[in-house]
This record gives C-alpha cells, structure tokens and sequence, in this order.
DNA sequence: GTTTACGCTTAACCTAGGTTAGCAATGGCC
DNA sequence: GGCCATTGCTAACCTAGGTTAAGCGTAAAC
C-alpha cells in the first residue's frame, strides 16, 4: 500500500477518495497492532465474528476445511491487506481466516468502523478490497477451471511477485522473494496434491525456470515463467509491468 | 428480490437498508429496461464500461474466454441480480458478460450511479451485491479445487435452484425448474467437458436422482441430490431451507 | 426437400494428475 | 543422546476425466 499504483484499476475520479480513505482507516487502526503466531486462526466459519483487519506483516490466506480432510486455500493475503472486510455485512464467514506465518494484524471492531463506513472515502476503500478480491477470484476460478498444474503454478509464483512488488514489500525487478508456503500448503491452494506440486517444482527448477526451496522463490527466467502462467492473466495484470516480464506486457492470446 | 430474506447472511442491523437501497435503485433504473437477445455480450473484456445492469429476467454469465479457445464461466446471473456493479470501481472489466438467454436488461449509466452512490442505502446495496458474489465465488474456487464432477454438477442444480426461490422465480419447494444452460455451457461452467458432463447427467437420470433435459431440471431425488452436492455447500447454504432438503439442514461433514 | 447447424449421446482410447508408500533431512524437545 | 513431528522428495501404480470421432434428432435456411 505504499505505491499509489496499487489503486491501477480503479476510475481516476476516485483515487483521491481511495488515498483518503485509506489513511482513515490506518487513523483508526493506529495502536491495535498485535503479533499472531504462525498457523492461528482469525476466524472461524460459521461463527459470529465483528473485526476487520489489516495485515501488517507475515502471511495469511482465507480456507475451507470439510470433514473428509479436504482443504482449500480460496485466497491468500499478503502485508497492507485488509482481512475480513465483509465482516461488515455478514453475520459469519464462510470460512476460516488462517496466518500462515508469524505476523502482525491491526484490528477495529464493528461499531466503530461500522459508523465510519458511512464516511464515503473508508467506504470505497473497504469497497475496493473487496473488488479486488473479487478480481482475484475470477482469475483463480478461471485457473482452477481450464489451467494446468504448470500453469497454474507458474501462474502463483507470478501473482504473488506482482503483488509483493505492488504493495511495496519487494523492490520493483527482483526475481528473489520470501515465500512461507510449504509445498502441502501450495497444493491446497492450486487444488493439486503435494505430490504433484513437488514434481512440478522439480520440472521447474530443471528446466531453469524457477527455482522454490527454503521458504524462497527464486526466478531464474522471468520470460518463460511468464509465457507459462501467461494463459491464466486477467486483462489487467497482462498489462501492468509489475506482473510480466516486459516483451509479454499487453500481448494478445 | 421479492422476498427479504435474500439478505439472510447479512447483520439485521443492514437489513432496512439494504431494502431502501433496492428501492432507491429501482426507481434509478425505472424506464430503461430493454430486451438483449441470447448470445449477444454485455460487457467485452478490456473495453472501458460505464454501465450496471439489472437483469430483469433471463440469465447471462461472466466469462473469461482465451485465444486457445478455452472457456470458463466464472459466475452465473439470475433474474434480479445487479450485473456489473464493478463498473463504479473500475476502468475496464476482466472478463466479458454474456447473455445466455433472451434477456430483459436495466442499466444505469456511472455518473448517474456514482452520485446515488454517496447514499448510503445506495452505496450498501451494491456492497451486497460484491459481497454476495464474493461468498459464491468462495465456494466455486472450493468446488473447481476440491470436488469432483458429480459433486460440482449436484452442487450446482441445487444452488440455481436455491437462489431461484430465494429470489422469487419459483416457488419455494418445487423440484422442477427451467435451466437454459446447453451441456456445453454446463461444461464451461464446471471446468470440465460436455462428454463428461453428458456422462454424469446420465448416470444422474440413471440414478433416479435428477433429469435434466430440455432446458428443464427435473429432481427426482432431493435428498440425494443434497447428499451429493452436501460436501461443497458452505455453512450459510447448509442453514438455509432454500438449498438443502429439509434431512441435511445444518449437518456437519 | 435438401443442406447446414446445433445439441445430445455413446464408445474407445489416453493422460494428467492422484494414491500409496517409503526414505532422508531437519529441528525441536525431553 | 534418542525421539517424534514436519517437510521434502521419489517411485510405482491407478483412475477420473480428457480426447477423438461418430451417429442421431431437430430445426432453421435456402
């Protein structure tokens, strides 16, 4: 959240509300900050819950676990992320909020950032954390629908980078980041066995594409993780230089 | 929307506003509805838009289709449902929207939405509407990781007939309902192929569980049908009579 | 009244990815 | 030190669902 860009998609008219009211809320949450160890539960599905969240550091991801040991990462959240936005119009979730990593969360409670939703400014920007969710739920179900395992991982290692470099906790360019998820984990959020995820991370690294290992990402060909994960870009993430490498920026097909 | 308790997930304190907002945007949309033959988009991809649509009767669907000829519908519209409500956020859309049958449509242009947008009642009924789409997104992205094509197919006949009746369509407890959705747009919609998707309509009809054909949906098990489709249901759809045979109300597992 | 197009159906065959089962390395923990 | 739990890795085997191809019925188009 420390680049303006990261508002790329949205109508020039509210950028401005989106920055405000994006310091709105960091005013409120100002002085909530709390560690949450690694492998915590924010919030479980199905009962009441009245907080909204911000990530401040560490990793998080939204599941949903059933009875037979089925499991699925729905969506993962990353640093400057608001938690749980929807907390303001349900009664419960649908599913749990788990930290996947030690991390930091800031809280407010529903009746105070209920009365300050009706402040235009915070109200469009918890609105936009929802769009943007959403638009990141197109794009999985679009993967998980029609993509490969290659594709599909190939297409996570980009995102994550993308939006890593977008909210300011990795430097525009660098082909190395941190990434907590053990390979189980990978798998419930590809929707492919850990079996699998190993062999495709072995195909990766042997064919000089990337390699992942020791809670690190490390791309060793930019071009063809792209041109892998290419198939599975939305619109807007083909054309945003912080999501493909630069000869794919815009390209049809 | 004819009936109130299309807001059952949502905290009684929103209730009487979203009903004012539905109202607000009723009389906003008065007048202009106009009849979209099958087939024709909506919305294309990439293309600037400034639009939201009600979709008065008819179904339509947002889908994301590439140069290989792949194709996913991400999310289905019934009568009733706001279609693009994203517009007010964003430049472009990801993904076009479709009209799958003849349709009668309601819009709204952006600058006329934008100002009723700083109504809260507005601004609250649209959140819904994301929100809303946000939690079957949720339970798709599960489905398409976790469930295999009999439990998506099961899941997804009870669902449109869960969200018929929850808005009004058809009548509460009916087993049979008109679906306009060919094998192949039920393929797209599940992620897999029209061959499988004939396969297990067949071993369903064979079953004695549910006949679809014609353009209609005929359950001839409902509580088979819920068994089936029972691991893919989230917390709210397994509380609501709507979607589940009175036998599996609120059952874990 | 033939042609074209579309949707449904089925069969035969194939492969991406699942399943099961080990083994090795690491790292608390007593 | 030994013990146990977690994670990574690999091999052998298996199956859900994909692929290809064909036939059938209906209906609009000419």
């Amino acid at each position: 959240m420390t680049d303006p860009s990261c508002f790329a998609l949205h109508r020039p008219e509210l950028e401005d509300s989106l920055l405000r009211g994006e310091q709105k809320l960091r005013a409120l949450l100002n002085g909530s900050a709390r560690p949450v160890a690694a492998g915590q539960t924010l919030i479980r599905a199905g009962e009441r819950h009245d907080y909204v969240y911000r990530l401040v550091s560490g990793w998080a991801c939204r599941t949903r676990v059933i009875a037979d040991g089925r499991d699925q990462f729905i969506l993962v959240f990353l640093p400057g992320d608001l938690l749980a936005v929807k907390s303001l119009f349900v009664k419960w979730h649908t599913d749990d909020v788990k930290v996947l990593s030690d991390a930091v969360v800031q809280q407010i409670d529903f009746d105070t950032l209920h009365k300050a939703h009706s402040d235009v400014d915070v109200a469009n920007r918890c609105m936009w954390q929802v769009v943007e969710e959403e638009r990141r739920l197109h794009s999985w179900v679009f993967s998980l629908g029609q993509g490969s395992a290659e594709e599909r991982l190939a297409f996570l290692l980009l995102e994550l980078r993308g939006r890593l470099t977008l909210s300011g906790v990795i430097e525009r360019n660098v082909v190395a980041y941190e990434m907590p998820l053990t390979q189980v984990q990978l798998a419930d959020h590809l929707g492919i066995t850990s079996v699998h995820v190993n062999r495709v991370l072995r195909l990766f690294r042997d064919a000089g594409i990337v390699d992942v290992r020791d809670g690190e990402v490390v791309i060793l060909n930019l071009r063809e993780l792209t041109r892998r994960a290419y198939p599975l870009l939305d619109v807007y993430e083909r054309s945003t230089p912080e999501y493909v490498s630069p000869e794919f920026r815009g390209m049809q097909g």
